[in-house]
DNA sequence: CTAGTTGCAAAGAGTTTGCATGGCG
DNA sequence: CGCCATGCAAACTCTTTGCAACTAG
């Protein structure tokens, strides 16, 4: 666990809350920081911690060989379900009716018990259904 | 697309058929098959071949750097949603009347449609369930 | 002060690629 | 026989690590 908030610390949480739940890769984030002098290392050291901490969370991104995460630290992000769409990138959380209405599907069905904060969907979001009808 | 098949895509094809939803990196298919003499560029090609297929698809496992793949080529598969037990790893399929109950509830809670074929659930299955008062 | 943290650069690990050789159709 | 795929090894990219210097509390 982090026993000092160093600069660069101060720096990536920063910049985590003001890109919380965006799809990140550790390059992108070293790139972003190094303009304010954090180094690699740090970087890697932070995620890694901040990752053993369950406040980033790791996920894949399409084609990419890095890995990516997502800031999940703030608390609106607690226990629940995200949604992740596969057109604009976005995350939603569901709320907790919904959550609880997934739970209870999944358990009846398979009898399997659903980790609803390791849990992400995929599909594609209100907003980008709409949108598609304009681009087409 | 591939044009041949060759003795080595054959047994990648062979290994992946008996391993179906398994979760495999890279290096552990390219250890499988080194005693047959399947160099590990050819897993590597004939993976990301079969990625673009459609037919292998990434995910990624705990801890691990490296990218791990789950063949959903089988038809049993096809537009399935699966269920990834985290204690024992293994996958289950979520059998379609399931699934449409999931897709309902994500429709109605956030209007997002559901991509079946790229969720993953995570969580614990019935027999890890069971298995847990055992245990403990 | 003292222990946790950083930076750098070198080491590791996993993946990709160029090119000559081999084999499927 | 022609073209695709393979094998090998070198090249790359991303990530980890050792160690001296630095700094938060």
């Amino acid at each position: 666990m982090s026993k000092y908030m160093t600069r660069q610390r101060k720096t990536l949480l920063d910049f985590l809350n003001r890109h919380a739940d965006e799809l990140l890769s550790v390059q992108k984030i070293a790139d972003a920081l190094e303009s304010q002098d954090v180094s690699r290392s740090a970087v890697y050291r932070n995620v890694a911690e901040l990752e053993a901490e369950g406040k980033l969370r790791r996920d894949h991104a399409g084609d990419a060989r890095e890995v990516y995460y997502r800031y999940v630290g703030a608390t609106e992000c607690r226990d629940r379900v995200h949604l992740s769409c596969k057109k604009c990138g976005r995350t939603f959380h569901m709320d907790s009716g919904g959550a609880d209405a997934l739970t209870k599907v999944v358990e009846k069905a398979e009898g399997f018990s659903l980790d609803r904060s390791d849990t992400v969907l995929y599909g594609v979001c209100a907003l980008c259904q709409d949108g598609d009808e304009n681009m087409k």
